[in-house]
DNA sequence: CGGCATAATTTGTATGATGACTTTCCCGCC
DNA sequence: GGCGGGAAAGTCATCATACAAATTATGCCG
C-alpha cells in the first residue's frame, strides 16, 4: 500500500496469490467468480469505479484485470453502457509442459495423438471424396520427392496426416491434432532424421504411410484404423529409440521460429 | 484522435482488426511478432516508453495490450529490469464454437472423445493397479446407488470415466478429455435423461459399463478398447436419437453453472 | 581493479481529466 | 395520458502526469 494522499483504503491483506501484482490478483479473483457461476449468467458486472472501491485499487489495475478477462474471453465490454460476463466460459486445454519436457512426456502425448490418428483414418475411410484420395496420394509422391531430394521431409509428413485429418470431415479432430502437433513437432524431426540415416527405417515408414493411405481409399475403416494406429505405435518406439543425447538438451520439442525479423522497428504506424 | 494538448502524435491510420478497441490492436500486433519468431526467442520487448512512441498510444493501452500477452504466458515483465517474451509459445486449443452449437457439432467431439476413451481404456488394461481397479469399480457402485435413489447420475457417469482414465497414468490424456467433457457435459446429462425414462437404455448403458470395467480389470487391452469404442459409438446413437426439442434452443451444451451466489458484494477487502 | 553508494532506467500503481457512447429520465407537446 | 426528443447522468476508452518500487548502469573511491 502506498501512501498516497487523498485515498484512504482500509488496510487490506490479500491472501490469493501473493507473488503476483496486482491486476494479477484481481483477475484472479474476478475469474474465480465468473467460473464458479456466481457473477451472472450474461448480465454486467460491477462498474470500474465500483471495483476500484471494492478491491481499494486503482482504475488501472482494475482495467488490467479486466483486460485479462477480455483475452479470455470471459467478458466483453460496451463503451458507454458496461462490462458482461460471456457465457462461453470454456477454460482452453492447454497441457503443462513447465518442467523441461521429458522423453516420458513426448511419449504420453504421442499416445494421445496415435488415438487421434487412429481416429481420423478410419472416419476418412468412411467419408473420403474423390478429391481427398488424390489429396492425399499427392502428400505422399510429394514427401517421396523430398526425401528424394535430400530432405528431412518434416513438412511433407505432417502434411499427409493432415491431408487425412481433412478427408475425415471433423473439424474438432483436426485443430486438436493441429495442437498436438506444436509439440510433437520437433520429435517428428528427430525421428525422421533417423530414418535418413536408416534405408530400412524410411522404407518402413513409408510403407507404413501407403498402407493407410490405400485402406483409406478402399474405404475400409477398420482396416485404415489399424494401419493408422500400427503406424503410431512404430512412431513411438522409434521415438524410443532416438539419439538418448538428443533428450538431454533443454526445450527439446520446442517449436523453434522460423524467421528471425528486424523486431517491430517499423510497426505501429503502418 | 483527440487534440489533447502536449501530444504531437503524427497522424496514423490503423488497419489491423478496426472493429476493436487500441489495446486490442496494439496486443494483436505485438503477438503476431512473437508468433511469427521475430522479437526474438527470450529477450526483452522495447520498453514502454519506446512501445507508447511506436505506437502512438497512451502508456495505458500499451500497458493493457501487454496485459493481455502476460494473461496468455507470451510475456513475462520484472518491475525495473524489463518485458521479456516467453517461449512457451504455444498456441491453446479453444474449440470453435461462436456459432450456436448444433446437434453435429455435439456428435463431431463425441468422435473426439470416442478416440480417447478407447485409448484411455486399453492403457487403463495394461496399466491399471490393484487401487484404480477399485476405484473404477466404486464408482459403478456410486452410479448404481445415485440411479437407484431417482438421480440422472451424470456426475457419476463422469467420475466412473475419469477413474479409467486416472489408470492410464497419461496426464495429457487426462486434461483433453476433461477439456472435451466441458463441452459435451451437457449432452451427457440429455442422454442420461432419456435413459432414465428408458430402462433397457439404462440398462444396456450399465452393461455397457461394466464390460469396459471387467476387461481392464482383466487386463485384457484389445478387449478394452473395443469395449470403451462401443460403449462411445452407442452413445453417439444415443444422442442422435435424443429429443429433437432439446437442440433446438440456443447454447444446449454451454455448461451451467451449479451455484449463483450474491456476487462479489463482501470480495476484495478479504 | 573491486566494491559500494548513487543515479538512471523501467515497470507498477495512483489520480485526474477528457472524449465517446449508452442509458435514463424529464419535459414539453400532442 | 402517451409519446417523442433532448438533456443529463452514467460508463467505458484514452490520454497525461506523478510517484513508488525494483533493477541495472555508472562512477567514485579505496
Amino acid at each position: 500500500m502506498t501512501s498516497h494522499p487523498g485515498n484512504i483504503a482500509a488496510p487490506r491483506y490479500r491472501p490469493p496469490t501473493p507473488g503476483a501484482n496486482l491486476s494479477h490478483q484481481v483477475a484472479d479473483v474476478l475469474e474465480a467468480e465468473i467460473r464458479a457461476g456466481r457473477l451472472g449468467a450474461d448480465e454486467k458486472l460491477p462498474t470500474e469505479a465500483a471495483l476500484v472501491a471494492q478491491f481499494a485499487v486503482s482504475r488501472t489495475v482494475i482495467r488490467e484485470a479486466i483486460s485479462r478477462l477480455k483475452s479470455m474471453g470471459l467478458v466483453v465490454s460496451r463503451q458507454g453502457s458496461g462490462m458482461y460476463v460471456t457465457r462461453a466460459i470454456f477454460a482452453p486445454l492447454s497441457f503443462d509442459t513447465k518442467h523441461a519436457v521429458s522423453k516420458q512426456a513426448v511419449i504420453q502425448m504421442a499416445e494421445v495423438r496415435r488415438a487421434l490418428e487412429a481416429e481420423v483414418a478410419g472416419l476418412a475411410a468412411m467419408r473420403r471424396t474423390a478429391k481427398d484420395v488424390y489429396a492425399i496420394n499427392q502428400s505422399i509422391a510429394a514427401l517421396d520427392a523430398a526425401v528424394h531430394s535430400g530432405g528431412n521431409g518434416v513438412e511433407q509428413d505432417i502434411n499427409f496426416h493432415r491431408a487425412i485429418a481433412d478427408a475425415a470431415q471433423n473439424p474438432f479432430l483436426i485443430s486438436t491434432l493441429d495442437y498436438l502437433r506444436q509439440f510433437l513437432q520437433g520429435a517428428i524431426a528427430v525421428t525422421r532424421a533417423n530414418e535418413a540415416r536408416r534405408l530400412d527405417f524410411s522404407q518402413q515408414v513409408r510403407r507404413e504411410h501407403l498402407a493407410i493411405a490405400q485402406a483409406i481409399s478402399a474405404g475400409d475403416a477398420s482396416k485404415s484404423r489399424q494401419a493408422a494406429s500400427r503406424h503410431m505405435n512404430n512412431a513411438i518406439k522409434r521415438i524410443e529409440m532416438a539419439d538418448p543425447a538428443f533428450w538431454e538438451q533443454e526445450g527439446v520439442l520446442l517449436a523453434k521460429p522460423l524467421v528471425k525479423g528486424p523486431g517491430l522497428r517499423e510497426l505501429g504506424k503502418t
